[in-house]
RNA sequence: GGGUAGUUGGGUGAGUGGCUAAAACCAUCAGACUGUAAAUCUGACCUCAUUUGAGUUCCCUGGUUCGAAUCCAGGACUGCCCA
């Protein structure tokens, strides 16, 4: 008989499909605390336009991973993954059952699969020469270098793809493995813990209605101000600008954009991401899907069954 | 009523006789994704077929031509100007 594994949730699903009001209250049912997976909620000051559970909410329920760092630092899914492995065991050791919740697929790809990160940090100025390679001499002769050092993984990369060529060679740089290589050593380990992994389903129109009502509300909140805010207090921002509605404010405080323009990029913006979300989750075949009109009912049957 | 500009695929909008199922952009759909990931990238997108392909298109009707989204005539609609 094998030893049976302390139980961990995971809840995905794309923007505004209702993670947050779910886990909350499945949470409240079993007696769980949330480890949030999202790569926005980390920061600081970003509360409007990640859609962050309200204080009350985390009075309610305790919330981790959330406002852990500043919106000019750098971050990246090993840090994640490291921290929320920290939570998840926090959690357990109080009695209680660990629900991770969030959107980012990667993040939840990292927890749920396991994935080890070794300890390398990034080459920063690495990453910028080979930048400025790309930028004199063209990308494809980054590709090219990719390509005689990782055949196999640069199959599976576009031309066009910057970002992941640059990494094949980061990681040829950092570790002097390939990314092949790495790959197959970074999973290979036994999963620490018995996970469950839910998405929520919705219908596309009502998503993306929801969606547009949510920005509309970001905007009655106060989410340029809170941009302001935040372009005043800090300088620099490694990818907290990255965020979703983020950058099309600046660009409406830039006078590069009308309101109008504003908010119906952000809207646009946030479709299309839900859309890439709903295809990364498709992928993992162990989710149980949640129609939304009854998630909770739902879940909570599959819950009753699995952890008896 | 007179003059004038225009009417192209879900949208914007190129295209002035064959190389055009029709540029480009956008939306949409589908996909990829292991250290920036709310990022980055790929494909499809008139219809049918599993590729080659076949069929039907550029407001309508008729005409010119071997051949028309493109030229001509008439009609419909729309914008602007003059009454």
């Amino acid at each position: 008989m094998k030893k049976l594994k302390q139980k961990v949730i995971i809840i995905c699903g794309p923007t505004a499909s209702g993670k947050t009001d779910l886990s909350i209250n499945i949470a409240e049912k079993i007696n769980g605390e949330i480890v949030s997976a999202d790569s926005m909620q980390i920061y600081k000051d970003m509360d409007i336009g990640t859609a962050k559970p309200s204080m009350e909410e985390r009075k309610k329920i305790e919330h981790y991973m959330i406002d852990i760092i500043n919106p000019d630092e750098r971050y990246s899914v090993a840090d994640f993954k490291c921290e929320a492995m920290k939570c998840i065991e926090k959690i357990v050791k109080k009695g209680k059952v660990p629900i991770v919740v969030g959107g980012t697929g990667l993040y939840i790809d990292s927890i749920y699969y396991g994935i080890e990160y070794n300890e390398i940090k990034t080459d920063l100025v690495y990453r910028e020469k080979l930048e400025e390679i790309a930028k004199k001499e063209g990308l494809e002769k980054l590709y090219e270098k990719a390509l005689e050092i990782d055949p196999i993984a640069i199959k599976k990369i576009s031309k066009n793809d910057k970002k992941r060529i640059i990494r094949v060679l980061e990681i040829y740089h950092e570790t002097g493995k390939t990314k092949t290589e790495q790959e197959a050593e970074s999973i290979k380990k036994e999963k620490p813990y018995d996970y469950k992994i839910f998405a929520i389903d919705m219908d596309r129109k009502q998503l993306y209605e929801r969606i547009n009502k949510r920005v509309d509300m970001m905007i009655d909140q106060g989410l340029i101000e809170e941009v302001e805010k935040i372009l005043k207090k800090y300088n620099t921002f490694p990818t907290a600008m990255q965020g979703l509605g983020y950058k099309e404010v600046v660009k409406y405080i830039n006078n590069e954009y009308t309101k109008e323009e504003m908010i119906e990029k952000i809207k646009m913006e946030s479709r299309r991401y839900a859309k890439r979300q709903i295809t990364w989750f498709k992928r993992n075949k162990d989710i149980i899907w949640l129609n939304s009109s009854d998630k909770e009912k739902q879940m909570m049957e599959v819950l009753s069954k699995w952890m008896k």
